[in-house]
Parts: C-alpha cells; structure tokens; sequence
DNA sequence: GTCTCGCATCGGGGAAACCCCTTGCCGATG
DNA sequence: CATCGGCAAGGGGTTTCCCCGATGCGAGAC
C-alpha cells in the first residue's frame, strides 16, 4: 500500500523463507504495513532463500524451522557463515526448549512461535533490528530457570549428567519397559527404579512419567539411528 | 469464470477458524482480494469459531486441523450438525490421507495442504461453492490407488483401524500429555481417555500403558518425518 | 582422617493412574 | 428393528507415581 511513499529514507529489506505460501502472504502483510519495513523477497525452500538473500541483500531474515529438505537449522548455520551480520527471525511450530535452544546457538536473533499474535512477530523485529534477542515468554523463562539451576546452557546435552545406571533405565523405559518389568530385569527392588526415575525426571528436567517415557523413547530411536 | 458476473450481488462470506494469527492474516488476505469474496470472521478455536459462525452465517467455512483444544475434526462434525449445508474447506499440516479421508469422512468438502500454492487455495474454494468436492492431487492419486487395490480404506494399517477420537488421543500421549490432561483439553472426563486408552492398547495389541506411550510417540515423530 | 557429595539401594504413605467391567446414548448398517 | 461401533462415563480393585526420607559406599576435598 504505503510501498513507495517515501524514496527518501530506504525501507528496511526483510526477506522472507517459509514452505507455506500462506504464511508467507500473512508475513509480507503484516510486513508491508509497518511505514519503515518493506518485503524485499521470498522463498520456499533453503537453495531458493540462499540465492534469493545473495540478490536482494536485505536487513533481517525470516525463516522457518520446518522447512523441507534441509532443515532451518541448516539454513540458519549457511547463512550465518556467509552473512554473519544479518539478524534472523526464527518462526517455529513447536514451543520446545530444546529448538529455541538450537536455534539461537545457530546464530539466530530471535525465537517465536507460529501461534503467537502476529504483534508479537513485529516486537521480535524491533528488537533483533536494536541487535538485542527475542525469545517468547514461555520459551524464555524456561531457559532462564535452567540457568538459574547451575545449568549453563552451552554445555552439553543433559545426558551428559546421568549416571551409568540412570542410562540403562533410559533405554529400558525407551523400550517401553514397565517399572516392574525394569526392576525385575535388573533384580532390584521396584522402589529403586522409582527413584531412579524420579532422579531422570529432575536432571531431564521432565514434569511427569508420560513426559518421561516420551524423551527415553526419542532419546533411543535417535541413537539408533546415529549408529547407521 | 462466473464470480465478476454480478457485481451487484452482496460478496460470498468466508469465516475462518486457523489458530496460527499469521496464518489468518495470509488467508484472509488471499480471500479479500477476490472480487466477489470477502471475510466476515474469523476464530482461533472451535468454541470462537462456533459462535462466530452463528453470528456471521458465513456461506463457506475454511478451517485448520490442528487447533489447540478440541480439534478441527471434531469442529467440523459440530459445524455439519448445526449447519448441514454450509461448505467447509479444511486445512492440514499433514499430506497423509488418513487425514484426508477422515476429514471428507466428517463432512468437509476440501482437504487442502498448507504447504499448497495460495491459488490452489482458490481453486479449491471455487469448487466447493459449486457443491463439488476438492482434494490435492498428491492426496486424490493415493486415494484411488487405494481403489484401485481393492483395499477398503479400513483395512491397511492398524492405525487406520482407530477410530477419529482414538487417533487424536494417539496425538496427545505422543506429545507426552498425561490422561489428566488430555481430559481436560478435550473437556471430557478422565474416564472417558482411560477408557479411549484401553481400546487403544487392544487395537494396537500393546501390553500395558508404557507401550502405549512409546507407540504414540514413534508414531507423531514418524509422522512429523514423512512430510519432507 | 573426616567431611561432603553423588550414586545406588530401599521403605512409607497418599494421590494418581491403570485396568477390567458395565452402562447409556446415538447413528449407521443390515 | 436389531445389532454393532463409537463415544462418554462410572465402580472398584490394583498398580504406579511422587514426595518424603534413610542407609551404605566410594571418591574427591580440605
């Protein structure tokens, strides 16, 4: 609308990556009607948005995590290398600790989930534009809490904490293991087991069993498929 | 072909239910921009979409699949008891045709990816006010090859043996929510998911709650794969 | 050496979840 | 119209979860 009103002061090139034309329409909208934003460009995929940057040159970058083919992650990884100061925006579906996480040591300025009112995706811009960061509140407090626990962050994965036993249990209960079954097996007492997950639960940082079961299920298809 | 033919004529109503604000924002802009369609409301889940629609008696329904709370399965059937006739184009993350089916099963008329091109949006809009149906081309070809095979669509895998209700509880236990919680976002009693959780187990031949578990989450994160 | 700390092992007790059975309702199917 | 499947929900017994400990044991700290 307001596009080329005013030649004088350049508009702010954003530039846009997402698999879903319509969530490109809804951001180039929202985009477009701020006076000093302007989209300079768009794509769907990794190859498209890296050719797409290298032309257009613009200011900040939004991308999607999901995106097909390489994942965002990658994408981000790229793009950081060969534009290390260009700000990027990550757009997520999921609001998980563990993404925002990855995301941001990628070298992405901000994090903010898909469902969040679209004012929010602009405050994320205003603030990665001052070069500071942007996490949503939930994803935010999350990491904070984590610190403020003595665990910095950039270590490594939380498995790295676990006991030689509290692993084992991992990969039984990953296995779909009852704690009885995983009692027996080891010929302990259930109430050790109990315990065992409990600590699992506290270091992993899990709120309940089916959370608990869930990680120990990911954790071990993962390592199965790191072994091929 | 016939849309610029009345100008005259009041514009055709579109309500939109999506719980993604940017999403919303790219549809109802694509919607806007036809000349003879226009958005009369809009709802970030079922309950808001159930009243909205009341309000704005639209003539064509677009909706997400995925809403928080209730899901879009269930708001469709709600929808079709309430107004028989109004047209309901759905739109899903997923391309698996189980969806697809399930969704054509409830009652809607379209079954349209969000990673789909915006016109094929339009299309897809353009044939159910005609009283056709509209389904992706990768979807429709699965779909008579399946016909094609003499496979009735309730005898492939076991999951397609589970019912609309089990296979969203399925989805929940995947992202680690305990039975509480699942009640309480589906707004029924505890009962009820214990009860959805036991013919689970049975239908999918699993032992106890833990398996369970572990199957649902292979299956989200299985799932979350093979869209790429 | 003693002290602390993490680890592994158990127990009590109350709350929650699991598990089996049954019931009522509705809509579709035959 | 009768039966069957899907959905919701309750009763009641069993099991697990979860929050409290407690003990012994080895390893590093001072």
């Amino acid at each position: 609308m307001t596009q080329e009103l005013n030649p004088l002061k350049r508009k702010i090139k954003v530039f846009i990556v997402d698999d879903h034309a319509l969530m490109r329409r809804g951001l180039a909208d929202l985009v477009n009607s701020e006076e000093d934003l302007s989209v300079c460009g768009e794509a769907e995929d990794a190859p498209n948005a890296l050719s797409g940057v290298s032309k257009t040159s613009p200011d900040l970058l939004i991308a999607d995590m999901s995106l097909r083919g390489s994942s965002g992650i990658e994408l981000i990884k790229n793009v950081k290398v060969l534009y290390p100061d260009l700000p990027i925006l990550v757009l997520s579906m999921h609001d998980e600790n563990i993404y925002a996480q990855r995301v941001l040591r990628a070298g992405a300025k901000a994090y903010v989930m898909k469902q969040e009112a679209a004012d929010r995706v602009l405050q994320a811009i205003r603030k990665i534009l001052k070069g500071e960061i942007y996490v949503s509140e939930r994803v935010g407090t999350q990491m904070l809490q984590q610190i403020v626990r003595g665990r910095s962050p950039t270590e490594s994965s939380p498995i790295d904490r676990l006991s030689d036993r509290e692993l084992e249990v991992v990969q039984l209960i990953g296995r779909g293991r009852t704690t009885r079954e995983i009692a027996k097996n080891l010929n302990v007492s259930i109430k050790t087991i109990e315990s065992h997950r409990a600590h699992l639960k506290e270091k992993l940082d899990l709120k309940n069993a089916t959370e608990l079961v869930q990680f120990c299920v990911q954790w071990v298809e993962q390592e199965n498929v790191a072994k091929h």
